[in-house]
DNA sequence: CTGAAAGCGCTTACAG
DNA sequence: CTGAAAGCGCTTACAG
């Protein structure tokens, strides 16, 4: 029973007589031997971890598809590493990459940003990565090892929901734009041409609620703002902040719909209503690509888009003093009936805290 | 000009004609040489990386302490890992932590729940290894590669600023409570024992805001309930909410404070007052100690224990319905200066939101 | 100060 | 089906 025979035990390899197979097998728990990783790689083994390049670790979308990729790389035997990338000159961006590629042998990027996007393009041809993106434009996505939330459809759902609640119209405070495809922007801008509604200046924010509340303060007394669709939920919490200390009541005088559904968004004064992207489940689903492209795919093929919902909290609602359009188009706003956290089920919470309800198509804003 | 000699610029041994070694390091920016960290490994090279066991990646200690981590271990050119104990069984425990040794050789682990508790536990003698701990008991800690947050101050400034403001008691709604030592339940309970005042049942919540609101909901109507001390500000944020949807205002009716500082807490709804806590510097310093393991400590020694700031907000002030005891006590409470984001800084977030004010000693409450 | 040697623990062809 | 051989890229003693 030779070193190269537990190797093949190991590795899975056909030609192993079932009984030194179970020798083998035998032999390694009752010692409890583990194989060297650092050995295997150096041997040319198949690769057992991925290193995540990312710009960020704390906010949520990155936050939660780091948690997501996590699980799944260790469901599947791998280990993961984190490398964060820092923008910064094409070399020290190539320096990274390195760096990330040689303890691992395949990467993840989540391209989100100028460093993140630099990174992914950074990577030398023939190392085994997939890559979290913002939503390719045309046919930019196919065939390749991306996955994306579909953001467009978040803000278009956002806003057609606020519209027919009876606004006028729908501002919008934008995370940063990098890329040209400003997906959420665009779902946005398309959802207010199809009401005929007015498109207002796309507001550009940070990421941070204190780009929300910076915004909020200078807009507080522009009483033509009625409902503000935030980027993410981050801005949105800011921006509802500014209003109160205005003294400016959400929804009563202003509502605000996020996008995100963080965990905090339940739970905040008033309940957030926003829109859910799941990132957990996009690690998930970026991870399930890379295996593909190691060539260890499972049977079905992996979807490369992922959907969102509209959750109605009480942060949105009609608007209050209506203008001359929006007063005829008040008829039919749907009544607001989700009081917020259900007491009874909190263990629950996916579940119980939050009504979820698809795209609302009642435009009620006439051309 | 050999390998091994290329092998000892790299590693910095002395006996290396400056000459030649001149000579390598051209070649090797020339060449854009990166040595392979695998074989390094394998041929009992320098530990270059570092896993991260944890429970948990998102909550904020955790995520701080990672980012801290992260940041701290790139600095000094090692590759980070992370790796998710779940609870289990002595020997899955085991298993996982070997998983995290083999790919690195060197491991921190952040042991503020049972399954980091454990995984501390199940490390064998010799892995080079630093912790994040609860407050040790004693001088459990001397002497040892652990850091900790001496969230015993944290929680004992609060309750004694909640003092101060003429609350007659402080009650206190705990994270969950692993560990023989408490430290914050001690510091809570400790600052109301000296102040005389009456020492309410703990009540044990879990970590995240849902718990919170559902204490807040039983809580709501209990006018004995002036003062709440929360142990986290997840829990302080789900309990506000849970107060303001059953009518109760905070902090005309009720004063809540967290612990942490979270990002989002300068911009809830009341703005929270709470104890900064920093993890990221936690993490810095853990990582700080383990090079210190590895024998590559700087010069100073590796401070093991973090102190924390009050950080007054809104969400605290002077009962409004004084009972009997607070009424004579409520003439020194000092009034809420602090209005919120300072808008004209928001950049500066640090420094410009939040007003960061040392412990307040003034006992008003009278035995 | 700098080569030549041996070995870290595995894997992949190559013989049997 | 299963050994013996060679090598992955480095490092650490050992000679010179």
């Amino acid at each position: 029973m030779s070193y190269q025979t537990v190797s093949r035990v190991i590795n899975e390899s056909a030609n192993v007589k079932p009984s030194t197979r179970e020798a083998v097998l035998d032999a390694i728990s009752r010692l409890g031997f583990r194989p060297n990783r650092a050995a295997r790689a150096l041997a040319g083994g198949p690769v057992q971890s991925v290193t995540v390049l990312t710009a960020d670790t704390r906010r949520h979308g990155y936050a939660a598809a780091l948690e997501g990729i996590e699980e799944a790389s260790r469901a599947a035997g791998f280990a993961m590493g984190v490398r964060v990338v820092e923008s910064g000159t094409p070399s020290s961006v190539r320096d990274a990459v390195e760096r990330a590629i040689e303890p691992a042998g395949a990467l993840i990027v989540i391209a989100y940003d100028p460093p993140g996007i630099a990174a992914l393009d950074a990577i030398p041809p023939g190392v085994p990565t997939a890559a979290i993106v913002e939503t390719p434009s045309g046919n930019d996505g196919v065939g390749k090892p991306w996955v994306w939330i579909d953001d467009g459809k978040s803000a278009r759902s956002a806003t057609e929901y606020l519209l027919s609640l009876g606004h006028q119209t729908v501002h919008y405070l934008s995370i940063p734009i990098w890329t040209a495809t400003r997906t959420r922007a665009v779902g946005w801008q398309s959802a207010l041409e199809d009401a005929g509604a007015p498109v207002p200046e796309l507001i550009q924010g940070g990421w941070g609620p204190e780009f929300g509340y910076e915004i909020g303060e200078r807009l507080a007394r522009d009483t033509d703002v009625t409902a503000m669709l935030c980027g993410n939920d981050d801005l949105a919490m800011g921006f509802i902040r500014a209003m109160n200390k205005a003294g400016r009541a959400v929804p009563d005088d202003v509502s605000v719909v996020g996008i995100d559904d963080t965990p905090l968004a339940p739970y905040y004064n008033p309940p957030l209503t926003t829109v859910r992207q799941d990132f957990q489940l996009l690690g998930r689903m970026c991870f399930a690509k890379l295996l593909s492209v190691l060539g260890r795919e499972t049977d079905n093929e992996v979807p490369s888009c992922l959907g969102t919902d509209l959750v109605i909290r009480e942060s949105a609602g009609p608007p209050k003093r209506s203008s001359r359009r929006a007063q005829s188009a008040r008829r039919s706003a749907p009544a607001n009936d989700v009081p917020g956290p259900d007491p009874g089920r909190h263990h629950n919470e996916k579940e119980a805290i939050t009504t979820t309800r698809k795209e609302n198509r009642n435009k009620t804003t006439t051309p």
